[in-house]
RNA sequence: CGCGGCGUGGAGCAGCCCGGUUAGCUCGCCAGGCUCAUAACCUGGAGGUCAUAGGUUCAAAUCCUAUCGCCGCAA
């Protein structure tokens, strides 16, 4: 069988591998044109050996139209007259037209448990929604966003892991789902279930705004909040102090610590006389459902703009915290 | 030549704009003390070519230039 793969980034890179290493005849890989600088010092997506460099070991062909249903892109899959697509997180919506080019049709390694998470960011947006499970589906390629019928599920629970980590789970998985699906195929027509339509959400792609701080929100939000946007677009807050610039600084890692505070505090406030261990840096959050008090969250690792990441600790040394200084999603002017 | 921040004892920072006393702070480390005890407290100590190279000056961590390195943005 004639295969041509489609993706990027760590997600897709172990489904190219193990299709290398398969039985079946790689003819060639797409994956998105080459970003200016982002090889340069390291980007702020997951991009790991890069499916160009794992191509070109094997002598696979690699293809980088700008769009592949353009005239261009087109002409160069079908130049590749391939018997099979095997799409992962390529990040273009392929046309009828393309997908009508392979004879045994297309298909794609999904990051959810579809019908849920159809989209590009179905990961972050599952840490983000507080799911306790989520998994890899295969699916058909039909016109529609991730809407075709499934044809292999596998789930996974979801742990406190972050985006990058649990992407990095999911994408072994992916590959082999992938590699026992194409095998299935090859002995004979199989059928696959019917997405319920009733069931189905989005998860379109983040924004660099996502990444910002809402203090008001409560604990546990915030929390899946600075999971969910790493490794991109990372959550981010502004430390501000009286007669100081905004000071703007990625939030890495943080906890819901279990304890109420004074409800008087603003949102955003660290509570100082907390801090009893230099490495502890507490933040005043949002009520909690019912009730006026308060809750917490630990601040553990973050990185201040222009330097390095950092534990609280180290944070606190360099940066002691007065009255009146606060985090906040307010923006330097 | 895409934009910007930063390089100060082991860590994180201040000092630089407005050059000039022993380069400071919060920690860590070593020794000793207090304590039933401690991550607490007290005393003493080691550890810094202020990234590098030039320049300006009576005098440079501080001003100018270049180089190297780290980081953020550009999703």
């Amino acid at each position: 069988m004639r295969i041509v793969m489609m993706g990027t980034g760590t997600f897709a890179e172990p489904t190219l591998e193990a299709l290398l290493a398969g039985p079946d005849f790689l003819v060639g890989v797409f994956t998105q044109p080459d970003r200016e600088g982002v090889q340069k010092r390291g980007s702020t997506r997951q991009v790991g050996r890069g499916m160009k460099e794992i191509a070109a070991e094997k002598g696979v062909p690699v293809f980088q139209p700008a769009s592949v249903n353009s005239p261009e892109g087109v002409a160069m899959l079908r130049g590749l007259s391939p018997d099979l697509l095997v799409v992962a997180a390529y990040g273009q919506i392929l046309s009828k037209e393309a997908l009508a080019i392979p004879t045994q049709g297309a298909i794609n390694v999904h990051g959810s448990l579809l019908p849920k998470y159809r989209g590009a960011a179905p990961v972050a947006r599952a840490i983000l929604n507080g799911e306790t499970e989520t998994g890899v589906t295969i699916i058909r390629m039909s016109a529609g966003l991730d809407a075709g019928e499934m044809l292999a599920k596998e789930s996974i629970p979801i742990a406190d892991e972050t985006a990058g980590e649990l992407e990095a789970k999911l994408a072994p998985i992916g590959s082999r789902l992938a590699l026992q699906t194409i095998a299935r195929m090859k002995a004979g027509p199989i059928t696959g279930e019917k997405q319920d339509l009733a069931l189905v959400t989005k998860a379109p792609k983040l924004t660099k705004e996502m990444g910002l701080i809402d203090w008001s929100k409560p604990a546990e939000q915030v929390c899946r909040q600075v999971r969910a946007m790493q490794p991109w677009p990372t959550a981010y807050t502004y430390l501000h102090r009286p007669g100081k610039v905004p000071l703007r600084a990625i939030i890495y890692s943080a906890v819901e610590y279990p304890v109420r505070c004074d409800p008087r505090l603003q949102p955003g406030t660290p509570i100082r006389e907390w801090h009893r261990d230099p490495g502890e840096l507490f933040i005043a959050v949002a009520e909690e459902l019912p009730g006026e008090e308060r809750g917490v969250v630990q601040i553990l690792e973050l990185q201040p703009a222009g330097k390095k990441r950092m534990t609280a600790e180290e944070f606190l040394r360099g940066y002691p915290l007065k009255d009146g200084d606060r985090f906040g999603p307010e923006t330097p002017i």
